[in-house]
DNA sequence: ACCCAGGTGTGCAATAGTGGACAGAACTCA
DNA sequence: TGAGTTCTGTCCACTATTGCACACCTGGGT
C-alpha cells in the first residue's frame, strides 16, 4: 500500500508532526491512547451493536470483519491484515459497530481511543498522512470488491478472491504458496454464496490444476484463467 | 453527513487552517488549483482507464460512477449527489482512473488540482477534517452496498435502492418525493441484475401500494416492507 | 484407540435470475 | 407534427444458484 498522499508533487518530502514518530512504529507502542492487545484464532475482537468508541489497527495477524443479518446468514465484508485499521467509522459518528470482528489467525492489534486517534489526526500531519493514505487504498479495495460481486458469477468471484488472497500481482510475493487456514464456509460468506458451491468449484479448479490442496489452499496462478474466460 | 471528527472529545472547536475558510465554501470558487465546470446530463466526465491527476467535488446536480467490464457489460459504484467527491484515488497513487464518471443530471462539478489538494490536506486542518470525514462516510456507504449485495435477493436490493435514493430515514427529508430520472437499466447496474428483472419488480411494487409513478417514480415509505419480510 | 467437532464431497428438487426478443408508450427536437 | 430515440411491459427457454441432506474425513484431545 503505497503511503504518503501525494504532496506539491513530491511524495514524503515532509517534515515530522509534532509526534515525530512513524506513524506505524508509534502504533506499535503502548502508550497513552492505544494499548495492546492479543487474540486467539476465533476470538470476538468487538461484536455488532456494541457502542464504538476504539479504532483498531492491526499489527500481526489476520482479523476477520463480518456482518450478521436479521435472519442470521452471516456475510464476511473483509479479511484484514497488518497493517490495516478497522472500526475507525467511530471517528466520525460515535455510534454503534456496524460489524463484529474476529481473530482469523492468532493476532496482535492495537486498540487506539477514539479521542486520543483524533488528536493525532489533528496535529500529526504524518500520522494523518498516514491514515488518509489508508481510507483511500481500503475504500478502492472495498469499490473493487462491490464491483466484482456486481458483476461476477460466483465461480469467478470465487477464483478471484483466491488470487487476492494469495498475493497475486503484488510485488515480491513468491505467490504460488499455501494460504492460511481458510474453510469452504468463510470462503462462501466472503463471496456470498453457499458451501456447496464453494466446495464444487474448488474440485473443478483442482481438477484443472488451478489450485492444489498441500495441508491448506495452494493458489496457482494459472487460476486467472478462470478470470479471463469472457 | 455529521462533518468533523471527533477531536478531544469536542466536535467543531478548532481554529481554521493556514487556508481559513469553510472547506465547501472553498471549493464552491475558482481559483488557484481549481476550477468550476458544468456538465449537462449524460455528458462524460471522466473516462475509465485515463490518466488520474484531478480530484473532483460535486457542487450541484448528481454523478453516476460506473465501471465497464471486458465484456463491454456496466456495473454503477455509485451515484453520488452534492458534497461528494470522486477521483480521489489519485491522491494516493498517480495510476488511471478505475471507473467512468457522468453527469446524471446537469451538475457544476469542481475540479481539483492534485497538487493543489495534497498541499491542502497537508497544511490546511479543517480541510484535511472535512476530506478524512467525508472518506470515511463513503467507505462505509460502499460497505453497506457490498453487504446488501452479499446478501440480499434482486428485489430486496431494488427496494434498498429505491429507499436510498429517496432519502428514507434522512433527517429532514420529507420523504415519499419524487425521484430524479433513473431508467430501469441504470437501476439495474445498479444492484446487479437486468433490467427485465427490474421492471418486473417495479411492478409488484406498484400493485401493492409501494412505489408510484408521478411523472418520476415516488417512493412510498411502506417499500420498507419488502425489506423487513423473512 | 476412541470420540467429537469442524470441515468436505456429492446429489437433487425447487427457485431465482439471465438474456433475448418484441410491441407499445413516452420523451425529444427539428 | 412526425420521425427518431429511449424507456417500459411482458414473455419464455435456459442456466445458475439455493437449501438441504447425508456420508465421509481428519485432527486433537483424553
Amino acid at each position: 500500500m503505497g503511503n504518503g498522499l501525494i504532496v506539491s508533487g513530491k511524495k514524503s518530502r515532509m517534515r515530522r508532526g509534532r509526534g515525530g514518530m512513524d506513524p506505524a512504529n508509534l502504533l506499535a507502542t503502548d502508550g497513552k491512547g492505544r494499548k495492546i492487545m492479543h487474540f486467539r484464532r476465533r476470538q470476538l475482537i468487538l461484536s455488532q451493536g456494541d457502542p464504538a468508541q476504539y479504532v483498531y489497527y492491526i499489527e500481526q495477524g489476520s482479523v476477520k470483519l463480518s456482518v450478521t443479518s436479521k435472519s442470521g446468514r452471516e456475510a464476511v465484508v473483509g479479511l484484514l491484515g497488518a497493517g490495516d485499521f478497522f472500526g475507525e467509522r467511530c471517528l466520525a459518528d460515535a455510534r454503534s459497530n456496524t460489524y463484529s470482528a474476529s481473530a482469523a489467525t492468532d493476532c496482535r492489534v492495537v486498540r487506539i481511543d477514539n479521542r486520543w486517534m483524533g488528536q493525532m489526526l489533528y496535529r500529526d500531519r504524518v500520522f494523518s498522512d498516514f491514515f488518509t493514505s489508508y481510507l483511500l487504498a481500503r475504500k478502492a479495495r472495498v469499490e473493487a470488491d462491490l464491483v466484482d460481486q456486481l458483476f461476477n458469477s460466483s465461480e469467478k468471484r470465487l477464483a478471484r478472491a483466491l488470487l487476492v488472497m494469495a498475493g497475486y500481482g503484488k510485488a515480491g510475493k513468491p505467490s504460488e504458496e499455501v494460504l492460511p487456514k481458510v474453510s469452504q464456509e468463510m470462503l462462501a460468506s466472503m463471496i456470498g454464496t453457499t458451501r456447496s458451491r464453494v466446495s464444487h468449484f474448488m474440485n473443478k479448479f483442482r481438477k484443472l490444476g488451478y489450485v492444489r490442496y498441500n495441508g491448506g489452499i495452494q493458489v496457482r496462478n494459472s487460476l486467472v484463467n478462470i478470470l479471463l474466460h469472457e
